[in-house]
DNA sequence: AACGTAACCAACCGCCACTCT
DNA sequence: GAGAGTGGCGGTTGGTTACGT
């Protein structure tokens, strides 16, 4: 017989000894390891399990705990600020799930991920294109993020005022700030396309295609984090003073998608627009706004 | 109402890294 | 240094629910 560090006698077996069950789990299961987790404290999670009187794998309760019993989870729907900010996030980390949802109190990276899977691939599968393409990943960029951040604006304001004054959202951590002014700012860029006098760079929008944007500056659009320091934003709108000029070099032109039938109208327009952000008024808006500047 | 499909999400699996002996 | 134990992470699965026909 063995005694660990929890004061509990056990002898080591093996799961099939211990007759391990598998499977969702009942509230009995749940009552018992939040309990225990209450008295002892969590961790060390297979003799936890196996103190609690409790027929799983100590990974089982942990994954149990972390993502549905612990007191602070947060439940319910992605909000536009939470899917901004993954986005974000993602872009810059791919499928860092755990590190994603350290930016978003509440949230797991089960959570994170089930999102990404459902409503992202989604989409993804709707442009006919790889989740982790350049079209994909540009089009998220300078369709989908733009828009959620102009929504997140509007509902803030209430008003369809959409000034990126961050005292207009009380509520959000500095994290869920930063993006979406970036990406509200972005979002006014692109609809102020075509007031831009662009002749004098009339060279580079000649040669601008999808097939060259990568070689150019695309990258220098992306909000000014880097890869290899914390998640930072400027501190206020103004340092984005120039955005609407780098906005439309880098850019690569929705033009390309439209043009080659990898957005089709159905798809885009079924289910339920409030969620479905990449609506055929976004289509419209770059075609018309590239077809200006063009 | 019945059936089929899509969407969602909890849970599991396998791998890897770390710690301890 | 080797091996076992453990925790953490990302990918995948399967059950349930919602929705469409």
């Amino acid at each position: 017989m063995e005694n660990n560090e929890r004061g509990c006698n056990f002898a080591t077996q093996s799961e099939e000894e211990m007759d391990l069950r598998r499977g969702p789990w009942t509230i009995e299961e749940d009552l018992i390891l939040v309990n225990y987790i209450a008295t002892h404290g969590e961790g060390r999670w297979n003799s936890l399990a196996r103190c609690a009187g409790l027929k799983r794998t100590g990974k089982s309760c942990r994954l149990r705990w972390l993502n549905y019993l612990r007191p602070d989870v947060r439940r319910g729907n992605i909000t536009p600020e939470e899917q901004l900010l993954i986005l974000e996030l993602h872009s810059r980390w791919g499928n860092r799930w755990s590190k994603i949802a350290q930016h978003l109190p509440g949230r797991t990276d089960n959570e994170i991920k089930n999102y990404w899977r459902t409503r992202v691939q989604k989409h993804a599968k709707q442009l006919h294109c790889d989740v982790n393409s350049k079209m994909f990943k540009d089009s998220m960029r300078y369709v989908w993020m733009p828009r959620l951040a102009e929504k997140i604006q509007a509902a803030a304001t209430g008003s369809g005022n959409t000034s990126n004054n961050s005292n207009s959202h009380p509520n959000l951590t500095a994290d869920q700030k930063a993006p979406l002014e970036y990406y509200t700012h972005l979002h006014h860029a692109s609809h102020s396309l075509n007031k831009y006098d662009f002749d004098g760079d009339s060279q580079n929008k000649k040669n601008f295609t999808p097939e060259n944007s990568s070689t150019t500056t695309t990258t220098q659009v992306v909000s000014p984090v880097s890869d290899l320091t914390d998640y930072t934003f400027p501190a206020n709108s103004s340092d984005f003073q120039s955005a609407p000029f780098q906005f439309e070099e880098s850019l690569i032109s929705p033009l390309g998608y439209f043009n080659h039938g990898l957005v089709e109208e159905k798809g885009w327009l079924d289910g339920d627009i409030s969620e479905n952000t990449w609506i055929m008024e976004d289509i419209w808006c770059f075609q018309q706004q590239f077809c200006n500047s063009i």
